[in-house]
DNA sequence: CTGTTAGCGCGTTCAA
DNA sequence: TTGAACGCGCTAACAG
């Protein structure tokens, strides 16, 4: 493995300057064309390319953005929602002439993990982040934007209304007559009991389903409930587990990763009766899922908006609002039917 | 923003050398007890991180493997297919304490972004990897594994027997008697015509459906031949031009997302008794669609070999293999029935 | 065993 | 157009 060629091999087989071969390469018009054109035609007899690494070292930057993934990847990618959300902010790093770099847990820890992450800026989502995992962040002075994240005045965020959405999901359950329901959230994330006060997107979620329930003045007790992870297998596991037990008219998920599970069970089992309604909306992958119901929120643009505002943060603009909301909506779609009274 | 606090900080403070520091957190051993508590100490107090892109930068490395785009994010991560590879690519990084950067072209050039990119090896996928892009590679001693790309003595390639896979599609479809039958081909690389010698991917597969034809003596002049995006949109347009000018029995799919884009168009139209044949196998992402008849390949796979090559590569191992296949398989379905005589 | 000095890696850029 | 310093951490060689 022969050395590779430096900034310095050129300089010597031309004559000329460390400088003037950097220049020639970044801002040709400070030296003579001809001193550009010597030192090019060296650079390509020699094989010579910039190191890329040690320019962002000199100035300063990745030309990278980190896309943080909360769980360990076997999890977070086999989220279709997820991918969304990954495409959203890989156009706009595009956009930027910046790269992506997913940044898996290190060593089984996240912190680890932000500790070492050669990057600009990192976007994370559905992570708690906690005192130390905050330490790093102000320490390496690395901007961060959060997405479904605990609410948090000191974090940028963004994510929809989710106490309004899963109070309209569970409502439009409700209205059709629903009342032995099912409900499977999503995990917790790991750490949440040592955070009781973090205000989850679990925590937020549920508060939707308590203001819905109080509405029909339903008691929370005749509720089922159960934690997935947001995937397929995730909801055959809750779904096959559930019904062993007891016999819900309506599966409430809150992912379609998870909606899918279950529907895949139910289909199995023969209960294509009973109903189904997801959250996120993954029917952009899925067009042959249109007959989910869900409540629809659209991942990549979260992911847009989360680049875009960490780039305003890199851009150094800081009158940038902490909070952004995206809208959502409900999906009409086949599985949630009128409840069947037998 | 106050400057980061830098190794020099920590020993100044603490009264040893820098050295020491270095010491303290990577090698606790090397020095006292002491020395480390004390270094640790002052670390904490005055916010110090060592600086991954210095300390990779110092040692020569990036902790991270890239993912190269062959073509703009709007396309590439658009395939649910291309999400498989990411996803295998990824656990094998996360194995290895590595991250996984995701490299898309830079101001649309493929081989700008080779240039630029801070990784210590790539995987590319579907790239027809020419003189210039090639010799990038070299200069930079980035090591490089190819998936479905063209077949190539000196470049590290993973794929399936392209050739033989598409012959089985195709006389899957000829075997159910169809006879009118439209072929979506994915797009040969932009450059492709500039290489003509190139054997690329789209190519072996059309010696496979030659093969088929040859086989049932059949013209080769009554195949409808398109060419699409791996995309559901691709699918979709391709689609309804074909439908537009000419009624086939069976759509043959060189990818599943193509597949499912036509699948949409035909129920539209209310075509559903024409066939279809996909391409990948990406029911592990969408369980509600194990309908669709396809040849089954591991994208996932594919991804783990792949990363697996380029870390052995960059152990300096040089007894690995320059080609691996894949197994691929016929996935029976629902979408490839007999041909109807109306 | 503990700790230090000095120089390296590679391009960028200030002051001349 | 250039010499020299710089960014920041790592480590070979060496001294006590």
């Amino acid at each position: 493995m022969a050395k590779r060629t430096t900034i310095q091999d050129i300089a010597n087989k031309t004559g000329y300057s460390k400088t003037a071969v950097s220049f020639a390469f970044n801002s040709p018009e400070r030296i003579s064309k001809e001193a550009v054109g010597r030192i090019l035609q060296a650079a390509k007899e020699l094989d010579y390319i910039p190191d890329p690494m040690a320019r962002n070292f000199s100035l300063g930057h990745h030309m990278a953005l980190g896309f943080l993934l909360p769980q360990r990847v076997e999890t977070t990618l086999h989220n279709p929602y997820m991918q969304q959300v990954i495409r959203g902010v890989a156009e706009v790093c595009q956009e930027h002439g910046y790269m992506l770099t997913l940044i898996p847990p290190l060593h089984s820890s996240v912190e680890e993990a932000v500790k070492n992450a050669t990057v600009d800026g990192i976007i994370t989502i559905g992570l708690i982040i906690d005192k130390n995992i905050r330490g790093v962040f102000r320490r390496r002075h690395l901007p961060l934007v959060s997405i479904d994240g605990a609410a948090d005045d000191e974090i940028y965020s963004v994510s929809i209304d989710d106490t309004a959405a899963a109070r309209m999901q569970l409502e439009k359950v409700l209205e059709k007559g629903h009342r032995n329901i099912a409900i499977i959230s999503l995990p917790d994330d790991a750490y949440a009991d040592r955070f009781q006060n973090a205000d989850t997107i679990v925590r937020r979620r549920k508060r939707g389903y308590l203001e819905a329930l109080k509405a029909y003045s339903i008691s929370q007790s005749s509720i089922i409930l159960e934690a997935a992870d947001a995937t397929i297998d995730g909801g055959i596991k809750s779904a096959e587990k559930i019904l062993s037990s007891s016999h819900p008219t309506c599966f409430v998920c809150m992912s379609d990763a998870v909606a899918i599970g279950v529907i895949n069970v139910l289909s199995r089992q023969g209960l294509e009766d009973i109903s189904v309604i997801g959250f996120d909306g993954i029917v952009d992958d899925m067009a042959s899922v249109p007959e989910l119901t869900t409540i629809y929120q659209s991942g990549k643009e979260k992911g847009l908006k989360s680049a875009e505002i960490l780039f305003r943060l890199l851009d150094g603009e800081v009158d940038t609002p902490m909070q952004t909301l995206i809208p959502y909506s409900f999906h009409e779609g086949e599985t949630l039917k009128e409840v069947s009274w037998k």
